[in-house]
DNA sequence: AAATCCATTTCGTGC
DNA sequence: GCACGAAGTGGATTT
């Protein structure tokens, strides 16, 4: 049903400057009901509880109330929210002593409280959003290109399997060299530190013992560049390194 | 200088429902000069190139750019930005075909680009955020809470050490246990995996090299539980595991 | 729901 | 600035 509470200034767009608590609670439900993105400015309190617990005193944040359930609470710095919570809530606005953001789920139980003491400005979004991201130069596509021109890793170099299984985890590309050696390679999109070398040690430890000694195994890392501690430890482990770029 | 080109509402908030591309980029650039907050709703398309590269066709997203040089693009859905642009970049607002963001950092070089073909709201906060978050429930709280009371680790356990540095990388806790063998405590908050298995490894590893064969070095991994996976990683390295919550 | 791992991870700390 | 590891990591994929 289209019935709005409040008068729909333009398309898409409700917003009110400095409006009082009731004013921006009704907004904000009416909003939330019809699946639009609130947006509240102000000053105000977080508190969280859940996986972790956490406390902000007052200061101007920016509330953002995404309509699958999502919640943002960011300061002026930062790229991430002080204080969130992932998609799957359930949003609430009430007026107590001001205006009262609620967002919580179970499993695992967790809430997020902001009061807020003034609200400078409260808007809600309609809108609709039916591109998805094309993305490129990620691992995946590292992985690709590989599987097309083997040769870039080593000469003579031969896939027989992505993402095979092993009793530690799944190794991203899986072949033989031209002495007919396995080779398992593990990728990375950027410069790696010890845990890349550890992780592919662990995939070569576990398809030595999967294949006994009926092969030489060899772990080749596939990154653009290492680290200097990650370097010792490949040669430690006897394990390699290939330098391409994403 | 205190002169801003458009009036503001109140104390704090400039908003434009629906303004033309010229008064949005007056309104952001004016905002971006004093050091607010500017978020703008509406039609867009985004472009990314840097570390990686991305495209996205036109819908309806918000954009926020804070002071640090922060910038995110949210679309209805998701706790993380469909884009973004880490602190530390340059935010320019231009006219085009309509409004234009650009956000652009070196080291890496990377740009974000925001055409809009029409905004719905543009709109300025201005605010300050005194308070830093308090924060429990961490690794941070874990270790100090086993430092307190080494006993609920094991009976007779003595810490030495915290984040002593190995060749492999920094141990959490380092001590002894009630035989004098050298124990090594890795701590996680939460479930773990495969990897935390690994990067105890690595410390144990390191640990026994640098200590020759002087004593028994014992790896344990503290945390409130463990996967399959990492329980049999765990026995094959003669690794050890205790149960304890954040 | 759990497990595993990638990520334009981001963020803090130490060097 | 780089390196290393934590994070209320988030997110996708597979089981």
């Amino acid at each position: 049903m289209w019935a709005p509470v409040l008068p729909r200034d333009v398309t898409g767009v409700e917003s009110r400057v400095a409006p009082d608590a009731e004013a921006a609670r009704d907004l904000a439900a009416a909003a939330l009901d019809r699946e639009a993105t609130v947006v509240v400015f102000g000053r105000c309190t977080v508190e969280y509880d859940g996986r972790a617990a956490s406390t902000l005193g007052p200061g101007d944040r920016l509330v953002v109330l995404k309509p699958d359930g999502t919640a943002l609470v960011h300061t002026d710095e930062g790229q991430k929210p002080v204080n969130w919570q992932p998609p799957g809530c359930a949003h609430s606005v009430t007026v107590e002593e001001g205006l009262v953001v609620r967002s919580e789920r179970e499993t695992p139980a967790e809430t997020l409280l902001v009061e807020f003491e003034e609200v400078a400005h409260a808007a809600a979004y309609d809108g609709s959003d039916p591109e998805d991201l094309s993305l490129s130069g990620t691992e995946a596509d590292l992985k690709d290109r590989i599987l097309a021109n083997p040769d870039i890793v080593e000469a003579g170099f031969e896939p027989r399997a992505t993402e095979r299984e092993t009793p530690a985890g799944a190794v991203d590309v899986f072949g033989v060299d031209a002495d007919g050696n396995r080779l398992v390679l593990e990728l990375k999109r950027r410069r790696v530190g010890p845990d890349a070398v550890s992780q592919l040690n662990r995939y070569v430890d576990a398809l030595e013992r999967d294949l006994h000694a009926d092969a030489t195994v060899r772990g080749v890392l596939v990154a653009p560049s290492v680290t200097d501690r990650a370097r010792s430890l490949l040669a430690e482990r006897g394990l390699e390194f290939v330098s391409l770029e994403p």
